[in-house]
DNA sequence: CCAGTGTGTTTACCTTGTAAACACCTTCGA
DNA sequence: TCGAAGGTGTTTACAAGGTAAACACACTGG
């Protein structure tokens, strides 16, 4: 049966591509740079990925610095799909965990994106990476509300936790990327090099090499919230 | 008494400028980020300044991402001057406060170019900005060392002490870029912007846009050594 | 005096972002 | 049926920018 109607995900035109669209491009731009880097992506290559020549994106697109700030955007709406639409937390302890690590889980299925979620400017200047879509904070800021906290409570909350997911999520981004490494490699890299000056950092090398992100994530996480329990009183 | 010899920072070239060297070069680089951004330095711009074309730096530089490396590196030294030599600290607790307050001042210090230390891939994947230069890490570890840290408290308290420093201080460094502007702005911002949608920002808006970098940088400091002396135990 | 070496300059080429003009196709009313 | 209009992708063109290569020129030690 051979309609001449298909799915609407696999919509071609006569040259065999999807039709372009704003959020083709930036979906597009996301894996682009989850396989290659930000730095990799030009204006160019983006197109002939689409099978389109680079001014085809202008259409959509006021320009590569939007096209950017576009693709955080995408990445906000995800986030907010993935913890905000239906959250069933029961006390906002398990709120704030489910939260982190929803948040924590966008970063590393895109270690490459999430430095743009953390650092391009934010719209207002009282918005904290990677806490920045103004849709998000306010669910974010009705939550705590729910869960019984003050207006003061609550702008403290926000701002503790975005800055203890920034510093976490960005450094276990980063070090992603530098991966795949097989530990081998850090040991090699201790051994091999002139470290002769520094026999601390010799001696500790290997337990520095050792990935303890997920431990001291979940460690800090509690931590954080303990704080925050302590200052409601 | 005019000799021929002149000191040493003013040292001139028939063409009245200063001597190149690498860092000379890195040192003006510096400034020019300071003043305007990252994004804005091109070679042909900082030769410029240092009233060279662009190509004479090539013989002090490989290009311009060492340029950028030798930028943080520069920046780690003026830390390294700043917080580890002629440290007097009595106990471990005052020493890590005066290298955070060290490691903030320099990073509000240049703004523009935090961001640089913070996220520039480091040498070494175990090492983490913004603490990432050998020279220092030995000596923290050393310091630690001093105060009766073991080896594996060690290494903790360097990956949580780097955390905390990145989150904090890339989000202050961010909105001091965002700078200057008047509180009044914010609030403008607030008041005129489709915030319709969101009520609780609206209503939380002043107390979004207050300043408090200061004071949360010490509470969660303090906190972070409260938590790292129950570890010990 | 002169070859060699160190330092800055000139030229030139390639990659990028993006403006502007163009070409093509679909649609839709007369 | 036709033809004007609008939408969509292409071509052309130009200005930055990084950087390789050849060059110019001054100083130095033999």
């Amino acid at each position: 049966m051979d309609s001449k109607i298909s799915q609407p995900g696999g919509r071609r035109d006569p040259a065999g591509r999807r039709p372009l669209s704003q959020l083709a491009i930036l979906t597009e731009a996301i894996r682009f740079i989850d396989e290659q880097g930000r730095d990799r992506l030009t204006m160019r290559q983006l197109g002939a990925r689409l099978g389109v020549e680079a001014m085809a994106l202008y259409r959509y697109v006021p320009g590569r610095e939007q096209l950017l700030d576009g693709v955080v955007e995408v990445l906000m709406e995800e986030l907010y799909n993935d913890t905000m639409v239906d959250n069933r937390a029961t006390t906002w302890q398990d709120y704030l965990q489910q939260l982190a690590h929803g948040v924590r889980r966008l970063a590393l299925a895109h270690p490459q994106v999430f430095p743009l979620v953390a650092s391009r400017p934010p719209a207002a200047p009282w918005l904290r990476p990677p806490l920045r879509s103004l849709r998000w904070v306010e669910a974010f800021l009705e939550g705590l509300a729910g869960y019984g906290f003050s207006r003061a409570a609550s702008v403290s909350t926000y701002r503790a936790f975005a800055t203890f997911l920034l510093g976490h999520l960005l450094l276990e981004t980063a070090a992603a990327i530098g991966l795949p490494s097989r530990p081998e490699d850090d040991i090699e890299f201790i051994e091999s090099n002139d470290l002769a000056d520094y026999p601390l950092i010799t001696e500790l090398g290997p337990q520095l090499a050792v990935d303890m992100f997920s431990d001291e994530f979940d460690a800090a996480l509690e931590d954080l919230i303990n704080r925050l329990t302590t200052d409601l009183d």
